[in-house]
DNA sequence: CACCTATGTAAGAGAAATTTTATATATAAT
DNA sequence: ATTATATATAAAATTTCTCTTACATAGGTG
């Protein structure tokens, strides 16, 4: 598997998962910090937070600063969806994994 | 989840694996049966078999006649990946998922 | 007849993903 | 003080996914 293979295809394990569809579509609407996001989704925190980190580590969701909040604060965090584009086709598909092999 | 969410669980499941996504990479080229078909890729029979249910169960992959067969022959399976086309994005996920809580 | 092609499936082993439970820390409110 | 908010992580348990092994069938070739 080359890098854009392997991209592909952990970007797809990540988003083939109720919860992780639900959390983009809930920090896709505003910025909430964890806690919040946990009790409004119905999980547990840790839970909410496995979910959270495999997003993050994809770059499909990111932290932002609280701007209300003065330097050197011990900071609320907050998440947004990052904003990707991902298409999913024959066509696509082929590019990035056809002429392997033949 | 209703209907477009588990339908959209389901392809990005099915989408996510490796082999599945070489599958349709090669039947979008021409159509092949599956013997041929796990050859090329250097697959057991039985795991490309698998995989390829997989994918003709949501539909990704068709059957198709082989022309050149009379009737009533014992039919060596032709297959080729559907046109299919899903796009991610946070709006478009926020389409399916969002509004449920919050 | 043995071998290669070709299809179909079950059952179990093994690997990976998901979820719970437990632990640790810290602030704010009642 | 106790409760609720808030973050962070490890470890174990559970569930799901993946893959191999085994079995059964059949046509064609050397």
């Amino acid at each position: 598997m080359n890098e854009d293979q392997e991209r592909m295809v952990k970007l797809l394990k990540a988003l083939a998962n109720p919860i992780r569809l639900r959390m983009i579509a809930s920090l896709s609407e505003r910025p909430k910090h964890l806690y919040a996001l946990a009790k409004e989704l119905g999980l547990s925190y840790p839970l909410a937070y496995l979910h959270l980190k495999a997003l993050r580590n994809l770059g499909l969701v990111r932290e932002v600063r609280e701007e209300s909040r003065a330097e050197g604060l011990p900071s609320v965090k907050y998440y947004m969806a990052s904003d990707f584009r991902l298409l999913l086709s024959p066509e696509r598909i082929r590019e990035v994994w056809g002429e392997g092999d033949g």
